[in-house]
DNA sequence: ATGTCC
């Protein structure tokens, strides 16, 4: 089932044959493995080359940091609120000119940062970051309950048919490019644990609070802009570092598989599926994939007018000014994610839950 | 990914 083409027997890849991974990605998963430290590396069924390492993979460390395997969005993930209101009730034309002024939204003040949990220096530089998405993949999404495929665990999750979701894929914005760039090392080398690993890591984790609030805060502005009262339902990152012992554990574009249900989105064109880890199983690293990866690359969307001006898949109403990140991030771009899931589910990382179907999406009001 | 190239 593991279509591993490495004979390094700490490399695992857990997806069928019918998923698209690129030759580009495996090897670059191997060259992760000739870096200091490596025990393990996990690559995920989104599995897809990036500019400067693969995307959709966790990896094990011994007392080695790697911050370029996380790279600059340090803390990036998912985070859903359930809102009151239900699909049927919807008037989605308001909504989608209420969500449009997401753009609009003038960050926090620092000293509300502060008493949210930012440290005084960080909220001083960056608090007007907190309440915005930023670009690339990122997005706030309304979506509604379509499926209830496991229905004790979504009663358990307050899940119904049609109830409202609020999905939000952000990250630290400007501060998790500082934080990289706070901490030299050479690559391959990465930091040891037991030194300038402990400072990396110290920063690492304020911008991952950082990122958490600032999704907190973008549900919160989305659910205020289009009227329901909602709650925070689950949060996940998937671009960070967590530490047992001696044991370092990088995930970049793969889910913790150990905080409970785990949304996976597909494109700004398709269903998101809301899916129950199982953290245990043996080479996963504790992770899942964190979406449908990228098809294409960025740049081989460009000009593809056709692309970007389809009709939406699922119907849902895309709000992005900017037609270059509109090419860059249409549907076509993205693998399939029912496939993704399937492989999530073939290979015991995962069960469905439940599907959550897209109504109104938010990349970005500016051009 | 990034107040994204001054």
């Amino acid at each position: 089932m593991i279509n591993s083409t490495s004979a390094d027997a700490r490399l695992r890849i857990f997806a069928s044959a019918s998923s698209w991974i690129e030759g580009a990605a495996v090897r670059q998963l191997e060259q992760v493995l000739g870096r200091r430290g490596v025990l393990a590396v996990a690559g995920m069924p989104d599995l897809h080359p990036g500019h400067k390492g693969p995307v959709g993979c966790a990896v094990l460390t011994e007392g080695i940091v790697h911050p370029d395997i996380v790279g600059t969005d340090i803390g990036c993930g998912m985070t859903a609120w359930l809102l009151d209101g239900v699909a049927r009730r919807l008037r989605v034309e308001k909504a989608v000119q209420a969500l449009s002024k997401l753009g609009d939204a003038g960050g926090l003040e620092p000293e509300d940062a502060v008493a949210a949990g930012i440290p005084a220096d960080v909220a001083a530089a960056h608090a007007e970051a907190l309440g915005t998405v930023g670009g690339g993949n990122h997005f706030v999404e309304l979506q509604a309950v379509h499926a209830m495929v496991d229905g004790e665990a979504c009663a358990a999750a307050g899940l119904e048919a049609g109830r409202l979701v609020l999905l939000v894929h952000s990250g630290s914005r400007g501060l998790g490019p500082e934080v990289l760039a706070r901490h030299p090392f050479v690559h391959g080398e990465g930091l040891a644990l037991e030194g300038a690993g402990r400072a990396y890591l110290a920063d690492h984790d304020v911008a991952l609070g950082f990122a958490r609030l600032n999704r907190a805060v973008l549900a919160e502005r989305a659910a205020d802009l289009i009227g329901q009262d909602g709650k925070p339902w689950l949060d996940v990152p998937h671009n960070h570092v967590t530490v047992a012992g001696d044991l370092v554990l990088h995930r970049k574009g793969a889910a913790q598989a150990d905080l409970g249900l785990v949304p996976v989105p597909g494109s700004r064109g398709a269903m998101t599926y809301v899916v129950a880890p199982d953290p245990d199983v043996p080479g996963a690293l504790r992770s899942l994939a964190h979406g449908a990866g990228r098809k294409r690359d960025r740049a081989s969307m460009h000009g593809r007018r056709r692309d970007a001006e389809r009709p939406n898949p699922v119907g849902n109403r895309v709000i992005c000014a900017d037609r270059k990140l509109a090419m860059e991030e249409a549907p076509g771009a993205y693998k399939d994610i029912a496939q993704v899931v399937a492989d999530l589910d073939a290979h015991g990382l995962a069960r469905v839950v439940a599907i959550l179907k897209p109504i109104v999406t938010f990349k970005t009001g500016r051009a």
